[in-house]
DNA sequence: TAGTGGTCTAGACCACTCA
DNA sequence: GAGTGGTCTAGACCACTAT
């Protein structure tokens, strides 16, 4: 703890930004200052400085000098995992079965989000993820075929669609959308709960580049959290 | 985009790893031959695979080299803002009211969240959140008075608790809970929606270093959405 | 215009871990 | 034991921006 570091240093800066010190908005000091009060040099302080920064602790201006964050965000990280993966991480045996799989036109909302031609189509598929042969989400997927025609010969009775996609697609990107549903008659049968109760489900929309490669609604089952720290 | 730079070089090398030219599991060169061919120093290039690793792109080990992560996680980041600035980024006007405000033995459950003592007390309060007149959110909330005793001069009338504990304990730490409930009547009422209309609610504990300060549950209006890249 | 952070370099030593 | 990443240094120049 006493050896110089930047992880120290930043520890050490953080805990006097909490301690009080310095104040919301306050400046503190240069970083040649502070690499002489630390014994060390600029670029370990640099270091520690843009850490802070990144985490939205202190705001940095060329000149203007690091000044605590006067208004201090907290930034929430999930890990969005494979189902698998977040089955399995509970201790739980995980299962899935594809209970739909067709070429299918798909709506225009769909459409939208994948960005697709009038006459384009999509492979559909409808899965279920089970966490101990218990429901543990129903998931809606439209795939665009174009852009993954491999899809044809995936091999869906062994890996989810969702798994297959990161294997074959890893690196692609997206945008997430939470929210709350009531489930209808459909995914309350799917789920093993009644129609009306409240399923938290996800959006999901993914593409590599500027090629849109599938959208998703996950519903999982009733009372299911997401949790992290910030 | 020709300049030597740790961001254009961890593009690069993004771009070659979602190019396929190192399939999942590969190994990239080392430092010293990417400085060699990119014609920078080994700092340079350390800076931009750091990036990658740390943004999930690929795995680093000593002696056993850089490989492109087999294992890719995605990870959505969130800002959690505080409720007002939330409104008023939609362009809405915001307003709050505090419905009730009182002295409270809390139930056991949040006893529990904030580490409560079995005679300790709390300040229970509910706050509803408007946007443009319209129900935003409803807050209920505990709040330790022994670890901010300066609770009972807070001007809530002119800001909502949310926000006043963000200007007085900046940099608490916390964790956060997502779910999906179904309103009961007091939530219904207060959100100007039906019983049983599926919500999405936000559970939240924040602490300052080991002490607890508060608990909190909000309610969105229903139809709300959490939005996020990854 | 001057002060501050942003970045890069060349070199060094250390810490880990694979073979 | 040897190869790789992790970190630090001392110095330099640049880019931005507050004054």
């Amino acid at each position: 703890m006493t050896k110089n570091s930047h992880t120290a240093i930043r520890q050490s800066l953080e805990k006097r930004i909490q301690s009080g010190e310095w104040s919301l908005g306050d400046r503190i000091p240069d970083e040649i200052d502070l690499s002489q009060e630390y014994g060390c040099a600029r670029t370990t302080v640099n270091r520690a400085l843009q850490a802070l920064a990144n985490d939205g602790f202190v705001v940095r201006k060329r000149k203007g000098g690091t000044r605590v964050n006067p208004l201090p965000v907290r930034q929430a990280k999930f890990d969005i995992p494979i189902i698998r993966e977040q089955v399995e991480a509970t201790g739980s045996v995980y299962r899935h079965h594809v209970t739909e799989k067709a070429i299918a036109s798909p709506t225009p909302s769909i459409r939208t989000r994948l960005r697709l031609g009038h006459d384009d189509e999509t492979l559909y598929m409808e899965t279920m993820h089970f966490a101990d042969e218990q429901p543990f989400a129903f998931e809606m997927r439209w795939i665009n075929t174009i852009a993954v025609p491999s899809v044809f010969n995936a091999p869906f009775d062994r890996l989810s669609a969702n798994e297959w996609l990161v294997q074959t697609m890893p690196f692609s990107s997206g945008d997430v959308e939470f929210s709350a549903v009531n489930a209808d008659r459909r995914v309350a049968r799917a789920l093993g709960t009644k129609p009306g109760t409240a399923i938290f489900s996800i959006n999901r929309t993914t593409w590599l580049g500027d090629r849109f490669i599938t959208a998703m609604t996950l519903f999982h089952r009733a009372g299911f959290q997401l949790y992290t720290k910030l």
